[in-house]
RNA sequence: GCGGACGUGGCGGAACUGGUAGACGCACCGGCUUUAGGAGCCGGCGCCGCAAGGCAUGGGGGUUCGAGUCCCCCCGUCCGCACCA
């Protein structure tokens, strides 16, 4: 048979350096991987998430690039034209803090760090559509994210606003409620943080609530993430109703508001004994009567001195935590009046600020009802065989006149009625979901487009002004204050309402701005009319496959969807377009030593040292071979070895002029070669589903598996008939491509001419998947006794009778007769006795 | 405390819908090949036992002809949230 044998690669050893930079610049050079938008094949859009360039990739970066690059190539080979865009995320504190410690500007540290991962995306082999490089500091970027933020203001999207914030004294700027860890320090800089009130801009995530909630439903997205987003978004049903505040000799005042309170549970009502406000509330003076003043005040001067971690830890005796404020409210079911506490347990930042304490329903306020000595009335009645305290569960209502018998959810519903029904409060929904605080008081992020005017207030600037760029002659202080709040030239600007004398915002944006809607603009990466236009987006959106780490399961995964349904819903983004990434994988991180692999720790491996060795193949295999993909993994049980000795073998294999390519003999095919055609049909059956399913280890157990097979194969049955070793070989070379892209593009070159990666994805002959005999399974009772070989298409009474003639079987029977016979032919015969 | 995931050889892991437990790799052991290398090829390798056979998927029950897989209870590990009213 003909078959082009290039003389380069004749009996040549594997020599992955050499490979490799050869075909990493064949598919830079050939535009391999670059996609029109106009390409005639059908739309798929494989994204990893948007790198911070600190470097060259880290080990983390290697396993996620590896399997988005393993589903591009794979896509591409399937038919489809894959956008498979790369970008870095490049604005963000590490190249600001280093400006602030050697005075190298971030923009030079950032666009080095940009090449050196680029380079090293490169040599694993990575393949992207270069030309639509998108990074965050890019003036061209700048521009529409700025564009972006003007838009969602002018729809109210975007608020400034007097907050009390996270404040990071390590990162000088605040956080927003996500970057803040359960035990309240910095999730960037472990610092305890700290709480200010300051004036700063939100994005109205809060707005979308409820569709970021419901929409999570159809996504495919591994249910963990999903159940982490629904936890954050934190939504509740229940009654916002109103205590009216009691006179002297407890009876409601009509002259002043009620105090209002939301709860999940208005069917306990008649039970609230006490209520208690937030100390920040800001109706605690008003309410905290003469003879406590001192007392309240004292207390509340003690909470300030208290850290976030000491103030929410659940340890500490209730008496200390709260304090009777003197003022009392009515409970608006019994007409009673009862007392107000002050406790911080009580968030201002939840609900109204104050709640209504039921103890008989309610652990936390039992305790603290017991330390207070408030009354403590049950309203739902327990079952028989409770000794708890506060009882939770579901009953009958006692002590509650007309909800008395109802079941809790009948008497919700009831209560709630009943407040309707007089004015006095009404149904609602609370979230745990807060606005978006996106101002930074940093240097190196993308500048917040607005300027003040003492005579206009705070104005937009005006779209043809963007972008709004940072000035680069500037000096980075030590005391990490941004040198934007120095910057004459930046801070200088004119007023777009009156013309005359204003100052510019120098406040930044979180760079979770940046990555909430890049993934658009590699849809149209060159538009200088708009961000992007609705027919690109359209084109490419939703992203087919996202993926990256769980880390960013909450953070970055909410505001990108929140985005998208915001630009949707201003015409920027197709209307149909309610979320980003269809289907989202997250891919296990990587430990060393038992800990997480980073730099902080300083445990890091670098994979230069891997590819200068064993080469990018090896690596990419060995990651793709450890473990499932989704699980974290140990970097003590990659078999790097034990890879790159597997692609030496297959090297071995398919190498024309190989040590196996001898021998090959013509002439009609033997049972051997048969068995090894239809193993190669039953291997690109397979490979195709493992790959479809993320199975990715057991994938290159096949490989391993199949190549172990081929090689008895040669080796006991006197050389090889040649068309069988060369089906075998190539559809191997066609399977492995997406995994070991290098040296499979190098052998088919060698072996068949021609790129590799532009072949298409082989297909499994059905008639070749079949077997004319199987091995059936006799059980006795269950227990495996015999295995037999049988014909595949063998019916009931067929596999009983088979059985039936099995020696080993008929010793155990006896001479007895089965009492029951399950018979699963052709696979297993279950005899009964 | 609440929510989620999970528990299989010396190790990482296979076993898609209940039907041959331990694929593949690592480690280890043996053999071959004049080969000295970070080699290659073949074979062995759950535990007990000379064997026949028995025992094995964190522990205990259950459903079933049949359970790693389904149900209940317990133990343990990891992850997320954590005074959210």
């Amino acid at each position: 048979m003909p078959r082009s044998v290039a003389s380069s690669a004749v009996s040549t050893p594997y020599d992955p350096q050499a490979i490799e930079a050869r075909w990493q610049q064949r598919w830079l050079d050939d535009g391999t991987y670059e996609v029109d938008n106009d390409d005639p094949r059908p739309p798929y859009y494989v994204l990893s998430m948007y790198p911070y360039p600190s470097g060259p990739a880290h080990m983390g970066h290697v396993r996620n690039y590896t399997m988005g690059d393993l589903l591009v190539r794979y896509r591409t080979m399937r038919g489809d034209g894959v956008l498979s865009p790369i970008g870095f995320d490049s604005f963000g504190l590490p190249a600001e803090n280093a400006a602030i410690q050697t005075g190298t500007h971030p923009r030079i540290n950032t666009e080095a760090n940009i090449e050196l991962l680029s380079a090293s995306l490169r040599r694993i082999g990575a393949a992207y559509d270069w030309r639509r490089v998108v990074k965050s500091h890019d003036p061209d970027y700048i521009r529409w994210t700025q564009w972006i933020f003007l838009k969602f203001h002018e729809a109210g999207l975007v608020y400034r606003g007097e907050a009390p914030v996270n404040w990071c004294p390590g990162c000088v700027t605040v956080l927003a409620n996500e970057q803040v860890l359960s035990d309240g320090t910095c999730e960037r800089s472990g610092d305890v943080v700290e709480h200010r009130d300051m004036e700063q801009w939100f994005y109205r995530i809060t707005a979308y609530a409820q569709e970021l909630l419901d929409d999570l439903d159809d996504l495919e997205w591994p249910n963990k993430v999903k159940v982490m987003q629904r936890n954050w978004i934190g939504r509740s049903e229940g009654a916002e109703f109103g205590l009216p505040i009691a006179d002297v000799d407890g009876n409601a005042r009509t002259d002043v508001e009620p105090l209002a309170v939301f709860t999940t549970r208005p069917d306990t009502s008649f039970g609230m004994t006490f209520a208690v406000i937030s100390p920040e509330h800001p109706r605690i003076d008003e309410l905290t009567t003469d003879d406590r003043r001192d007392d309240v005040e004292a207390f509340r001067a003690s909470l300030a001195g208290r850290s976030e971690i000491d103030r929410l830890s659940t340890e500490g005796a209730l008496d200390k935590r709260g304090i009777d404020i003197g003022g009392r409210v009515v409970n608006p079911f019994t007409g009673r009046d009862i007392p107000l506490f002050a406790a911080d347990y009580v968030l201002m930042t939840y609900g109204t600020g104050a709640i209504m304490a039921v103890p008989g329903q309610d652990q936390r306020d039992w305790d603290f009802a017991e330390a207070h000595g408030c009354d403590i009335v049950r309203t739902v009645q327990p079952p028989g065989d409770f000794d708890g305290q506060a009882y939770l569960g579901d009953g009958p209502a006692i002590n509650s006149e007309f909800l008395d018998g109802l079941h809790v959810d009948d008497a919700k519903a009831a209560a709630i009625d009943w407040l309707e029904e007089r004015g006095l409060g009404e149904r609602t929904v609370n979230y745990r979901l807060r606005d978006w605080l996106l101002s930074r008081q940093r240097y190196w992020g993308c500048p917040i487009p607005i300027v003040y005017c003492d005579d206009c207030g705070e104005r937009p600037v005006p779209v043809e002004d963007l972008p709004i760029d940072l000035p680069d002659d500037v000096e980075f202080m030590p005391t990490g204050r941004s040198p934007l709040t120095t910057h004459q030239g930046f801070l200088g600007a004119t007023c777009p309402a009156c013309g005359g004398a204003a100052r510019r915002e120098t406040d930044t944006m979180d760079t979770f701005v940046d990555s909430s809607w890049y993934f658009l603009r590699f849809t149209d990466p060159w538009n200088e009319e708009a961000p992007f236009d609705t027919a690109s987006a359209s084109r490419w959106l939703a992203v087919d496959q996202y993926i990256g780490g769980v880390e960013h399961a909450i953070l970055h995964l909410m505001y990108a969807r929140f985005f998208t349904k915001a630009l949707a819903d201003l015409g920027v983004a197709p209307a149909g377009l309610r979320e980003p990434f269809a289907r989202l994988f997250t891919q296990g991180m990587i430990r060393l030593g038992g800990a997480k692999m980073s730099k902080s720790k300083g445990n890091l491996i670098a994979p230069e040292e891997i590819l200068d060795d064993q080469g990018a193949d090896a690596l990419r295999l060995a990651h793709l071979q450890v473990k499932p993909p989704q699980e974290d993994v140990d970097w003590e049980d990659f078999g790097i070895d034990g890879c790159a000795k597997f692609l030496a073998r297959v090297w071995r294999l398919a190498v024309p002029g190989g040590d196996l390519a001898a021998g090959a003999r013509d002439g009609s095919p033997t049972a051997a070669d048969t068995e090894v055609d239809k193993a190669t049909h039953r291997l690109v059956a397979r490979i195709t589903d493992e790959y479809d399913r993320w199975s990715y280890n057991t994938a290159i157990a096949g490989f391993m598996e199949f190549t172990n097979l081929v090689y008895r194969w040669v080796q006991a049955d006197d050389g090889p008939h040649g068309p069988t070793l060369d089906a075998a070989v190539d559809a191997l070379l066609l399977l492995m491509a997406p995994a070991a892209p290098h040296l499979c593009a190098e052998l088919w070159e060698a072996r068949n001419g021609g790129h590799l990666h532009e072949q298409s994805w082989p297909e499994a002959d059905p008639a070749m998947l079949v077997d004319d005999t199987v091995t059936m399974v006799v059980q006795v009772n269950g227990k495996v006794r015999d295995r037999l070989e049988v014909p595949a298409d063998l019916d009931e009474s067929g596999a009983e009778a088979a059985a039936l003639t099995s020696d080993k079987v008929a010793a155990l029977l006896d001479g007895a007769v089965p009492r029951k016979v399950i018979a699963r032919p052709p696979k297993l015969v279950n005899l009964v006795v």
